[in-house]
DNA sequence: TATTGTTATACTCTATAACTATA
DNA sequence: TATAGTTATAGAGTATAACAATA
């Protein structure tokens, strides 16, 4: 523990990345969805029409776990699988126009999140935040948008 | 997502998190622990000999999984159980010898982590960066040294 | 009767690997 | 024969609740 009492900075990112996950988990439930499905949903409006298999090597998902994931989108008409071509084998994931709309809604819990979280923090403090989060994420080689224990949410 | 393109504190706090949590898993697994295991021995150096119901209720752990993280750790000889006086139902916790011999390795672990993960800060901005997460961890009522992940490591 | 700690059990989540269809 | 996606299954980890000892 460190002068302040307060921890390290390692400690302090493990306690409030744990912290930040679990109000998101209740925010985006008010959604009806979970952590994984609303970051499926924002990667594939990143990057959309893609294989299933390029999605889950990205989000570091086993196959068969990542089936899943699309059968709930898909079955609440989130998300299409189209056939692949020429490869029929594979699957191509598009949002559908409802997909679309409730990841708008996943922007506005985003943006109340940060607001929440940050309450206490000016602007400039905030960025100052950022900027240094932002240094250790480049340095650790950690993928923007592609959450690390996204392997078991 | 930001300007920058690396997304918003919430985000890259959630991301870090997980980062920092898996690195030092990896690390403390060396000296033969899970962080779990760590957290306790961490909990009795700074407040030794409560009963298992105060450790557990701090650290947010129901009575039945204490029980098995307290077995561990007094199989190993890293802990004494001793029947509370005067009330002999209970049991109070303390570190063995050999318990604070591992304290002091999983500090230098923890050292390590630290200056891994802010390698390319500054000290300057490590104390900058302390402050934010701090002020962030007071409001939202964060307890130091208590991981709220803890749940389920 | 209430409380501390323990044990039993059922449930959820996961990865591994077998399987189907296309190539 | 190899690959994309799917399904089956067994294992780990968990909380709930029944239990034993002490108050």
């Amino acid at each position: 523990m460190q002068p302040d009492g307060r921890g390290s900075v390692a400690f302090l990112l493990a306690q409030l990345g744990a912290h930040a996950a679990a109000l998101f988990t209740e925010r985006v439930a008010a959604l009806d969805l979970t952590p994984a499905q609303a970051g499926l949903l924002r990667l594939i409006t990143v990057m959309p029409g893609r294989s299933q298999q390029a999605y889950a090597e990205r989000l570091g998902v086993p196959p068969s776990r990542f089936v899943n994931l699309v059968d709930e989108l898909e079955s609440r008409d989130l998300v299409e699988r189209r056939r692949g071509e020429p490869d029929r084998r594979s699957y191509a994931l598009h949002l559908t126009t409802q997909g679309q709309a409730v990841m708008r809604d996943i922007g506005a819990v985003g943006r109340a999140h940060e607001d929440d979280l940050c309450a206490d923090l000016t602007a400039a403090e905030r960025q100052t935040l950022r900027e240094l989060l932002g240094r250790i994420a480049d340095q650790h080689g950690l993928l923007p948008g592609v959450h690390p224990g996204y392997r078991r949410e």
